[in-house]
RNA sequence: GUGAGAUUAGCUCAGUUGGUUAGAGUACUGGUUUGUGGUACCGGUGGUCGCGGGUUCGAGUCCCGUAUCUCACCCCA
């Protein structure tokens, strides 16, 4: 039996029906925002992904599915969405265009990750990126954007929310994290040592105990931004506050792509297992310099739908549609075309096999149906066909041409 | 890439110290005098016990390898 790749799934029946319940509530509620549909390539070349995203992460250095295809061009399945959005807003020449553009996405990313709960290495996102804003309330539209959404799925959630700072404050910092990191380099653990070279300031969210304490002594981003970023985050918790969306402050909330800047934040839920991280963005005002482009302010989200599925409190469905049988073998031709007639402006499904009424009742329930209609021996006889409606428990029989 | 646990019917799982023909529930399907569904009763289909080796008179059961899944680390949505 040929079986699928290593963590990359089918996704059916019943998973099929909240994910598109998500796609809905999450595209109308983008919609709402004023923001409207991008659609970029699955397969990008390699060196978007390298440049922005970082060739310090992870997701550049090991995860990428990266192979050269027979034009000898050295491609990727995208490992996340932002570099192809941001890529087409360069090329469409919109950041010499000048104005402000609101866009979202979704579709499945790839990562050859180790699957485990809430990991895939197909997986699909639900993004939102807008360019041109530098005001903070951009990015605050953008956490409430996430928290409307949330809500009307019924999910629960905690907001985490730091800021990185700039390329004035950044750089500073940096170096005194290092400075600070290189004093006590004999007790960190092996991974934050090499993160002290490959990307120090994701020592901060290092998992392990000793690391943690030690990293209470250290220097704190927070502590060290310069005026336009320390105003920025101010305004922005007092925006947030004032729409009553609750947040912790985690100076050791560090965005896992290089290219974010100033606003970092991330919804975490703790039900989903260890891959806690449901939705995460910030601010990326460099990136669309670092990739020839003009440069722009720019922010933006993604929410990973897998990870929100079980999640989901779905609404409850109730009846829908028609189920046509016929108890006799010479009723058949005619359930058909009623079927056929039906389907012109409802849902309908028909039997084919002839079958007592009990057992085509017992059909229609299984579909959920809303009506069974049902034509035997006395209505084949007088051209009518008999309705039950299987909530209402009412039964009529009418006329066919009257269906 | 590292570590741990799992894999028996479509699904959820039993299966004794290794011993005849591998079970249950559920689902599916048919019937309970061809006119009333979700709840009853009876029957039926359905398994190369993940795959490949080994030990043994004999393996679903023990050993090795491998694949996949799950969970965690790394990392991230």
């Amino acid at each position: 039996m040929i079986q699928s790749l290593r963590g990359m799934n089918d996704i059916l029946s019943p998973d099929n029906e909240r994910f598109e319940y998500f796609l809905k509530v999450a595209t109308t509620i983008a919609t709402n925002y004023g923001f409207s549909y991008i659609e970029t390539p699955l397969l990008e070349e390699t060196a978007l992904f390298k440049r922005s995203v970082g060739e310090s992460s992870d997701i550049v250095g090991k995860e990428m599915y990266q192979f050269i295809d027979k034009g000898e061009n050295d491609v990727c399945l995208r490992p996340e969405g932002t570099a192809g959005v941001v890529r087409a807003f360069i090329q469409k020449k919109l950041d010499k265009a000048g104005g402000i553009h609101r866009w979202f996405y979704h579709g499945p990313m790839f990562r050859y990750e180790r699957p485990q709960k809430g990991r895939l290495r197909e997986f699909h996102q639900f993004g939102i990126e807008s360019f041109g804003v530098d005001n903070v309330y951009e990015d605050a539209s953008m956490i409430m954007m996430v928290a409307d959404i949330l809500t009307k799925l019924g999910i629960g959630y905690k907001l985490e929310l730091n800021s990185l700072g700039d390329q004035n404050c950044m750089p500073e910092y940096r170096d005194s994290l290092v400075n600070f990191l290189n004093k006590r380099e004999d007790a960190i653990c092996e991974d934050c040592k090499r993160r002290k070279i490959t990307n120090p300031i994701r020592v901060l969210d290092c998992k392990n105990r000793e690391c943690q304490t030690i990293y209470k002594e250290a220097p704190k981003l927070l502590e060290n931004l310069c005026e336009s970023c320390e105003s920025d985050f101010t305004k922005l918790k007092t925006i947030l506050d004032e729409n009553n969306i609750s947040y912790e402050i985690d100076t050791h909330l560090v965005r896992g792509l290089d290219y974010y800047s100033k606003t970092a934040f991330e919804f975490v839920s703790d039900e989903i297992g260890s891959q806690s991280a449901i939705a995460g963005g910030g601010r990326y005002d460099r990136l669309i310099e670092f990739l020839d482009g003009k440069a722009t302010p720019a922010v933006g989200f993604a929410i990973g739908i897998e990870r929100l599925l079980e999640l989901i409190k779905m609404p409850e469905s109730s009846r829908e549609g028609w189920y046509f049988g016929a108890m006799d073998e010479n009723a058949i031709t005619t359930i058909l075309k009623a079927t056929a007639q039906k389907r012109k402006s409802e849902k309908a499904v028909v039997e084919y096999k002839p079958k007592n009424l009990k057992n085509h009742l017992k059909g229609a329930d299984k579909l959920n149906a809303l009506y069974c209609a049902v034509i035997g021996e006395n209505e084949l006889n007088d051209g009518t066909i008999w309705i039950k409606n299987l909530e209402e428990k009412t039964e009529r029989t009418v006329k066919l041409e009257e269906l």
